[in-house]
DNA sequence: TTTGTGACCTGGA
DNA sequence: ATCCAGGCCACAA
């Protein structure tokens, strides 16, 4: 079985989906906004069953992504017009507030 | 089952 | 600015 339910899962996506482009959200907000207990779960999420999602939008707190990701979320992100500044995404221009209705 | 690893977060030194 | 420690939970071997 799978610890993870589905209908968490289903959550997660959804709000990784919704999120507009050129703005982003962290790996804490989702997992708070899809009511999980740790952010490490939306990580995991993502690496099994996100592939298809514009993961790219998702990044740490911090703004700094993993480093082998980091290359490509910044020059995605970039295209999609949100502000970065030396390798590192400024989340106080492009921070996504999450509704619960979208 | 236990152990190690990870697309994380926070706080302290 | 950097490095380390603790907490968190799930997945692969």
């Amino acid at each position: 079985m799978s610890a993870i339910s589905d209908d968490d899962v289903e959550r997660v996506r959804a709000l990784v989906a919704a999120i507009p482009r050129g703005q982003v959200s962290t790996y804490g907000d989702l997992a708070a906004a899809a009511g999980l207990s740790s952010p490490r779960i939306v990580g995991t999420i993502m690496r099994t069953d996100a592939a298809d999602l514009p993961w790219h939008r998702v990044i740490s707190a911090s703004g700094t992504p993993a480093p082998h990701l980091a290359r490509r979320q910044l020059a995605r992100l970039h295209e999609e017009g949100v502000p970065i500044r030396d390798d590192r995404v400024v989340l106080r221009e492009c921070r996504w507030e999450i509704d619960a209705d979208t």
